[in-house]
DNA sequence: CCCATGCGTGCGTACGCGTT
DNA sequence: AACGCGTACGCACGCATGGG
């Protein structure tokens, strides 16, 4: 086994097929055949099933799939530390709720690409669960998720708290009160979503069974289907008033124990940090804490 | 169309030997 | 001891071909 071979591996896992990852790779069909039966050989395991479509991954394959990953990650970074570089560049994706990205984000991502202009930042919106999984299979560097987290292999740091209220029109058909929330459709986040989760324990203790639910993908369309007055959802405060140009929109503080979500920035705890999720940490410590002076101060 | 196999070719490396 | 040269060997590679 060696790096070459691994990196062979992965274009043939990527592609389901020697052949194609013969040509990718510019090698011998039978070059990389040779190649996966050595590596199988010296890890002494069956990596692929054979058909004539092409190869599959077995369990053993899979699994290597995720070492190797690892393993490049790691090589990389090594590169990047080893070249001693005062400016971070290099690849940096970072995970994030839909709210956040939307809310809290932006400006702070203009400021890390004014910074550090030469790191090639990918913003990737998805449920927590996801992102906590991405970020322990190396997939991603980071990730802005829904707390608490607790896990022996991530770091969490809170990064602020948030309120969350029920969000009506006032074009809506009923009233907004708790006798009809039964009778109105509850708009949420795709499955995953904390606030939607949140949403569904507060309706459980109060023994209500929502008529209808639908499911959007994005938060402009689930606001203009809100304003629309096609139902109700629970969402940040923050959100609500990012989306105030909506003047049909209203919205409505629930129990404590209901509204407070804490959003925590989550990172691997080993160490192995590249240049520009540190940076990306350091620049966004001294936005929180210029952050929490701005709140302060108001 | 896919992967596996056999075979020939070219390149890099290790080693032995002679020369300086 | 250091250097240069020739040779043998291992390995990577591609071509041709066969089987599923």
């Amino acid at each position: 086994m060696d790096i070459q071979s691994l990196h062979i591996f992965k274009v043939v896992a990527e592609h389901g097929s020697i052949t194609k990852a013969a040509k990718e790779l510019n090698y011998a069909q039978s070059n990389i055949t040779t190649r996966m039966q050595q590596l199988e050989s010296s890890l002494q395991t069956v990596l692929f099933y054979r058909h004539n479509k092409g190869i599959t991954l077995t369990t053993k394959g899979d699994l290597l799939l995720t070492y190797t990953d690892k393993i490049f990650r790691l090589f990389e970074e090594t590169r990047q530390v080893m070249r001693d570089e005062e400016e971070p560049q290099g690849p940096l994706s970072i995970g994030s709720m839909e709210s956040t990205a939307a809310v809290h984000l932006p400006m702070f991502i203009l400021r890390y690409h004014s910074t550090c202009p030469k790191v090639d930042l990918t913003l990737k919106t998805g449920p927590t669960a996801q992102h906590i999984e991405e970020v322990l299979n190396y997939k991603l560097d980071g990730a802005f998720v829904s707390g608490p987290v607790q896990h022996p292999n991530l770091v969490a740091k809170k990064i602020f708290r948030e309120k969350l209220v029920l969000v009506s029109s006032l074009l809506s058909s009923y009233p907004l009160e708790l006798e009809n929330i039964g009778n109105l459709t509850l708009l949420v986040l795709h499955k995953g979503c904390s606030y939607r989760q949140k949403l569904e324990s507060w309706l459980h203790k109060e023994g209500i069974r929502p008529s209808k639910v639908m499911e959007f993908g994005s938060l402009d369309a689930l606001m203009g289907c809100v304003a629309a007055g096609l139902g109700v959802s629970l969402l940040p405060l923050s959100i609500v008033q990012k989306y105030s140009h909506l003047e049909e929109i209203t919205h409505y503080s629930l129990l404590e124990e209901f509204t407070l979500v804490d959003t925590f920035f989550i990172h691997r705890a080993d160490n192995t940090f590249s240049t520009p999720l540190l940076k990306f940490i350091e620049l966004f410590q001294e936005e929180k804490s210029s952050i929490t002076c701005d709140e302060k101060r108001s």
